[in-house]
RNA sequence: GGGCCUGUAGCUCAAUGGUUAGAGCAGGGCGCUCAUAACGCCUUGGUUGGGGGUUCGAGUCCCUCCGGGCCUACCA
């Protein structure tokens, strides 16, 4: 039995994802955890909430709440949000637990000890009404190079120039306003990055069989330029990580907290700890997942993350665990993603642009997302999301290949034998046939599975579901009823027992609905199928099950337009 | 500006440099009547963005042009 941890890029606190953010990470995250699992593996799936940084205040500031409050909140949401979309972490955590603040602190100790920090006195915008020092991006003012009023400090999204906050004219707060802006000196720590690249790159370039995009973003940075570039690891914010050096403070300073950039990833590390804090579980239990040195040694960690993410995790965290000296787990594959695009257009949180998932999962159960989402996931590229689309494919892959498929062997047994498992008939060609297909499909289909590959994944489980109506029709026990009604007995017996095959097999796409599939076949036995033919005897003469209710309902043409109007503007 | 990704059927996507570029959906025809007007079979549909080059052979490699997207280090 095989170990793996898994991790799925945290998502930010400041309010409700969209479904391009689950469909980057959490949710192709979770299907191979679950598959792993159902493979039995011995999987820690784990996710957690990030929660420092500027936007969390500005978010928290916004609603009136202290921001501790309004983090503690968001989590509770987003954690109800999680449950709703079948989302199986094993610990959904806080960036903000004291697990993390201990944890960070004590890779910061360790970088220092090992010379991998450096001090930096530098110049920054510091607005006096906020009272706070503003990161460029939150300075707006009019552009020197093209005039455009609404010029970001970084950078002019009309000209695109790059810039520095005090190039700008008329340089204002851009969450007060306020012009009483002013530049002030402020120390902070840089890991020195640089001093490790040669390490990182011989390890980014060890990995031959990663997707090309992560590797390509990670060489990028590495080779751009001067190179790689030490970054600045704290700031001058009130809510964040304390600055420390292990558990000692740290001169100079005070007052300053570590950079979310810094703390979020080791929060997969102290997310785990939580888990086990929760589980009331020791300390050796959590750190076999993430200690050489400890257990961690068979393990297998595999990170899940949109394209955005990939240059913290290919080297900023690297350089963290690698700095430490510490005999730590590093990532031995990364899975990434491009974006889901609306309608032609990017989905935006801060604009509430596209589906939310709290919306998502008003208007339809979250399989229909699930299996939408991960059949079409960005892999090659970016993808995009359109209603109609949306709706063709939901209706045809769910309603009527799979869902209709299991209503009408049901509903025949029920008519023609009762909700009972008929008995008689034997096997002919046309079953051994079906079960040769059957098995180097599934083959086919957990290699997919296992290497990752989504959407090649899907098309192969809906190759298996369409097996099943192919078959009926083949063997068409309605007709074979009037003349042999042994022969359709077991025809039928054979159709009820691929339901329970479906149900296995599709658990990792549909988990609720292959719930639902099981307890109408009345059965837990959900074993994996390696021997197909001893699967499809599962269900045994005699054996009661239900007619299910419609497994999925159609999305109407008036449902559709309707949707397509609610969700195309700006939400508040 | 620089870098990376991408462009294949009406749509969404496949195709270690090697038969005649394949699937699903949509479209057309036939069949079936168990089923959510569902299912099955057959079928139409391509100058692989344009142009050059390398090669016995190019969707694939090289050059160039055009279109789309992303990143460019203080948002996360």
């Amino acid at each position: 039995m095989a170990r793996h941890l898994i991790t799925s890029a945290l998502p930010y606190i400041n309010g409700i994802k969209h479904l391009g953010n689950l469909v980057g990470s959490q949710l192709p995250a979770d299907l191979y955890a679950r598959y792993l699992r159902t493979r039995g593996n011995e999987v820690m799936f784990i996710c957690a909430t990030d929660e420092h940084g500027t936007p969390a205040e500005l978010a928290a500031a916004k609603t009136g709440e202290p921001v501790a409050e309004y983090c503690a909140r968001m989590h509770g949401v987003q954690t109800e949000l999680a449950r709703g979309f079948g989302l199986s972490f094993d610990h959904y955590g806080r960036s903000s637990s004291q697990r993390n603040h201990a944890l960070t602190q004590h890779f910061a100790g360790r970088l220092a000890d090992n010379d991998y920090i450096r001090e930096v006195s530098e110049k920054q915008v510091y607005s006096v009404d906020d009272g706070r020092f503003l990161p460029d991006r939150y300075i707006e003012g009019t552009c020197p190079n093209c005039g455009y009023d609404k010029a970001r400090g970084d950078q002019c999204e009309n000209c695109t120039k790059q810039l520095d906050p005090t190039d700008l004219i008329n340089p204002h707060s851009a969450i007060s306003g306020s012009t009483n802006l002013e530049v002030r000196e402020t120390k902070h720590l840089y890991l020195r990055q640089s001093a490790l690249k040669g390490e990182i790159s011989d390890w980014i370039d060890s990995k031959k069989d990663w997707p090309i995009l992560t590797t390509s973003i990670a060489r990028k940075w590495l080779n751009d330029g001067d190179g790689l570039q030490d970054r600045g690891i704290t700031r001058d914010l009130h809510w964040g990580i304390p600055v420390k050096r292990g558990q000692q403070a740290w001169p100079g300073m005070e007052g300053k907290v570590f950079y979310v950039w810094f703390d979020a990833p080791i929060e997969y590390i102290a997310s785990t700890a939580e888990w086990a804090d929760a589980q009331g579980k020791a300390d050796a239990d959590w750190r076999r997942w993430w200690r050489k040195d400890e257990g961690a040694q068979d393990v297998t960690y595999t990170q899940f993350m949109g394209k955005d993410n990939v240059p913290f995790h290919t080297l900023g965290f690297p350089a963290t665990i690698i700095g430490s000296g510490e005999p730590w787990k590093l990532v031995d594959y990364i899975k990434s993603f491009n974006y889901l695009t609306y309608d032609g257009g990017q989905f935006s949180t801060s604009q509430g642009r596209g589906v939310f998932m709290d919306d998502a999962l008003e208007i339809l159960p979250a399989d229909y997302w699930r299996w939408w989402l991960l059949s079409h996931a960005p892999e090659s590229g970016d993808s995009e999301f359109t209603w109609d689309n949306f709706q063709q494919s939901v209706n045809k892959d769910l309603a009527d290949v799979l869902g209709n498929f299991v209503s009408r062997i049901t509903k025949f047994c029920r008519s023609k034998f009762g909700e009972v498992v008929p008995e008689g008939g034997e096997y002919g060609r046309e079953e051994t046939a079906l079960i040769d297909t059957l098995t180097t499909r599934i083959r086919a289909y957990e290699d997919f599975m296992q290497a990752m590959e989504v959407r090649k994944a899907a098309a192969e489980l809906r190759g298996i579901w369409v097996l099943g109506n192919e078959y009926l029709q083949g063997a068409a026990p309605w007709s074979t009823f009037k003349t042999d009604p042994e022969k359709a007995a077991m025809q039928v017996r054979l159709g009820l027992n691929l339901i329970r095959l479906y149900a296995v097999l599709s658990a990792p796409f549909i988990p609720f609905t292959s719930d639902a599939m099981l307890a109408a076949m009345q059965t837990d036995i959900s074993d994996w199928p390696d021997d197909v033919t001893a699967a499809l005897q599962a269900l045994r003469v005699g054996h009661a099950f239900i007619v299910p209710e419609v497994l999925f309902a159609k999305i109407t043409d008036e449902q559709r337009e309707e949707w397509e109007q609610r969700f195309k503007g700006v939400r508040a």
